[in-house]
DNA sequence: CGACTTGTTGATGTACATCAAGGTACGTGG
DNA sequence: CCACGTACCTTGATGTACATCAACAAGTCG
């Protein structure tokens, strides 16, 4: 997003973790002085990514943890014929690549959606924050287990959801998320993705998801044109998307 | 699985850790006497579940953390109107209910498809396990950053793969994963789920599953009869499920 | 008592007609 | 040029319906 970019100069190399802007507002929890100090010793540089840039390849080994600052990024997976799937999409506080630091090679790419700043850690000083920060170590796994959260619901999403189900469950989605990472303005947020990457991430075709949004459009339920989207009935919205859960089909419930 | 369950007499209220059938057999790490010791005294009993019992229940909280000893378990989420879709599987050694420990709600079911044994772990005790044995909370991120890249797999398969291709890549995928279980013998093994399971993985009608699958055993890459399933020509199976990686489409690759 | 029906249920196999989604083509506007 | 919009025809996937087969329980008859 240009704005919160030239928010943070990508000139200075480093800006002190006690000033990082991701602190104060948003979900983060408070860090003790200790936490801070080690998270600024780890932290061992800055990087500004424009639109495009691939931070991450799949099949490749990666040497460095990210923290995204600001703007957008996604990772996705291809097959060899060119087909696309995106996994999901991280937004400011975010960490991307741990699955590159756990494993040796990376499973999937990682590309910036919007011009996009993160802080670099090395991979190697990872085992120092289990060693002698828990409450961090603790922070990694709780970011781990919400990925896996996000990516279930996803799943499910793309497997058993019919298409405009899917996308008003995307939208709002990503809306949430947004609004968490502090990106909105009364109910408007800048969606810096395409149609197309809606298709991959819904995976759906090009045409088709044109139709099938034109069809959501149709509800009143929300607005999106020129990459800004407008949430005009949350509840409509979510109501489209099925949000609700069910209880299960199973005949023996346990205890 | 029955033998394996009989292996494991259920009435044995704790069979010791240093005594586990895990141990020694499949990718487990080998563990220090103090973490062993610490694993032991963290173990606070074993359940045994019947085909169809449900562990873990959508929306509600749950007050452990299990470790699968024997038998298959599978993870699903379910729509309001009875839609399914099935997460992943869960094989012998792999970490059950990871992220109702961490968030406090379940955001998905869980059910045994076979006869399961598993151990089970209070969640509360988990912060000392990050606090005392750091090797051992880094082995509960690398179990939950496998788990994000199968779900990752899984998401590209439902998302971008033809219904052959799915098919394809997750019998092969599961056939994999059992054999590093050790459930295999040379190549064939049990699969104990039905093609209603297999349906709700790959987000397809349980009809178009049956006349796919009839397709895909007609190249004679693989059989599956009885539950009895058996791989004829590994790479002919590979090929269609189109394992291969690629590279990326984006135009500026980084560094 | 055993052997032979009968009915039930769950998993699988197959045939339609219907519908949702895909692919190609060709628009527009910035 | 790229993102979006729309028309057209084709193909892949769904839903309903019905048939098969094995496993299992209940009942009947010799």
């Amino acid at each position: 997003m240009p704005a919160t970019a030239a928010a943070i100069p990508a000139s200075s190399r480093k800006v002190p973790c006690e000033k990082c802007p991701l602190r104060g507002k948003s979900a983060l929890r408070d860090f003790t002085p200790e936490e801070l100090a080690f998270v600024s010793e780890f932290k061992s540089g800055e990087l500004h990514a424009e639109p495009g840039t691939t931070l991450f390849l799949q099949s490749t080994n990666s040497a460095h943890l990210y923290t995204l600052l600001s703007g957008w990024v996604f990772r996705y997976k291809m097959l060899p014929d060119g087909r696309r799937q995106i996994l999901n999409y991280a937004l400011p506080g975010d960490l991307i690549g741990l699955q590159g630091s756990i494993a040796n090679e990376m499973q999937h790419s990682v590309e910036a959606l919007t011009d996009a700043l993160l802080c670099v850690f090395p991979r190697e000083k990872l085992w120092s924050l289990y060693t002698g920060y828990p409450a961090l170590a603790f922070d990694v796994t709780w970011l781990a287990a919400r990925e896996e959260q996000i990516l279930d619901e996803n799943l499910l999403n793309v497997g058993r959801r019919t298409s405009i189900e899917r996308i008003a469950y995307l939208l709002l989605h990503l809306f949430t998320r947004a609004e968490e990472a502090g990106l909105t303005k009364s109910d408007t947020a800048q969606f810096p993705f395409t149609q197309q990457h809606l298709a991959d991430t819904l995976g759906m075709s090009l045409v088709h998801t044109n139709k099938t949004l034109r069809r959501l459009t149709a509800t009143k339920t929300m607005r999106w044109k020129d990459k800004k989207f407008e949430i005009l009935d949350r509840d409509g919205l979510a109501k489209i998307a099925g949000f609700e859960l069910a209880a299960p089909r199973s005949k023996r419930p346990f205890v």
